[in-house]
DNA sequence: AAACGCCCCAACCGCAGTATC
DNA sequence: TGATACTGCGGTTGGGGCGTT
């Protein structure tokens, strides 16, 4: 049996809100408040509405303090950072926003800053970016089609980054970790790119050796390195990682909580990722120290949708 | 002035997570 | 413990407005 339905579809109306439906629904929520039901507050308002029609209406136009109009470049700065950093986690995003609703911000993005965004090269002069043995300059680069991509479903930004060690064959390697999407790695040919599954290992210039080792379903994260086998703590199912190896080879271990943004950190030299390195309440102040962190990493890429692939472009 | 195409944004839809029974 | 109810979220759609031809 499926699940009921949460209104009577026949008898809702749909569409555009008229300014009496505004008044009403206000003027309800005013006196009485949500009641924490949606579903019933239709009926009770004297409205032929879906509850689900209802609360977005409240929540994208209705509720006090909603700003409406042209972003502020702070505001765009914030969006743009914190896309790069969480992805498309519109309501995260607009929690640091005060005033501006998930929709707006998912509208906005979409229609303005994107095209904002990469509007800074115009597409005629965007290249395939050649790889070099730099942590920050990686992309998925298809030889055989010429575009950017990954193999990878529901990539919405990532940051990757690639390192001739960070595999036990001559050919280079390139890890990448995406929102909700566990570490990836890929063999890189000449004719493209190889993923290599779910575990990969690497060989340091040390001599030690390192294993990532994912488990999708659980999203946890686990690293070792030589006697040490440490389970880096998974604060919530949408972290992100990503594995950067600096100069010496050594692991650098970028960690991003999808909901509270921890931007390069260096694995604690107790190799713990302990509850007290867990920013779990970001205000504005960390917001901002985290735009400038990341803004200073410069890694980022986005993609856009072309047909069935994914191009991304940084 | 009409036709057309593009852009923008409000609203809808479906799904996942959580609460409740 | 499973079924159902409800909420919240992100992706998508559709229609109105506006600019261009």
């Amino acid at each position: 049996m499926g699940r009921a339905p949460c209104c009577d579809k026949a008898n809702v109306k749909k569409g555009p809100w008229s300014p009496e439906e505004d008044a009403k629904l206000k003027e309800y929520i005013q006196k009485n408040g949500t009641g924490g039901n949606w579903i019933s507050l239709p009926q009770k308002a004297g409205l032929r509405r879906c509850g689900k029609s209802c609360r977005l209406r409240w929540l994208n136009y209705l509720r006090p303090n909603i700003k409406h109009g042209d972003f502020s470049d702070d505001e765009d700065r914030i969006i743009c950072t914190l896309f790069a950093s969480i992805g498309s986690r519109w309501s995260i995003i607009a929690a640091q926003l005060p005033g501006r609703t998930d929709n707006d911000i998912k509208n906005y993005w979409n229609t303005k800053l994107k095209k904002k965004l990469f509007g800074r090269v115009p597409q005629s002069q965007r290249k395939p970016h050649q790889f070099h043995h730099s942590p920050s300059s990686t992309l998925l680069y298809n030889c055989s089609n010429n575009t950017y991509h990954t193999p990878a479903t529901s990539f919405s930004c990532f940051e990757a980054s690639y390192s001739s060690s960070f595999s036990n064959t001559s050919a280079p390697c390139l890890s990448a970790s995406s929102i909700l999407g566990p570490i990836q790695h890929y063999q890189l040919h000449d004719s493209g790119v190889q993923m290599l599954g779910g575990e990969a290992s690497c060989s340091s210039s040390d001599g030690s050796c390192s294993n990532i080792q994912i488990s999708n379903h659980n999203k946890e994260l686990e690293y070792s390195n030589g006697d040490h086998h440490q389970q880096i703590g998974m604060q919530s199912y949408n972290n992100f990682y990503s594995e950067v190896a600096d100069d010496e080879s050594q692991k650098l271990i970028m960690a991003s909580n999808g909901d509270h943004g921890w931007s390069g950190q260096q694995k604690p030299s107790n190799g713990l990722w302990g509850e007290t390195e867990t920013p779990l309440d970001y205000g504005i102040e960390e917001i901002k120290q985290l735009i400038s962190t990341t803004s200073s990493c410069n890694s980022f890429v986005f993609y856009e949708n072309k047909a069935d692939e994914k191009v991304m472009y940084y």
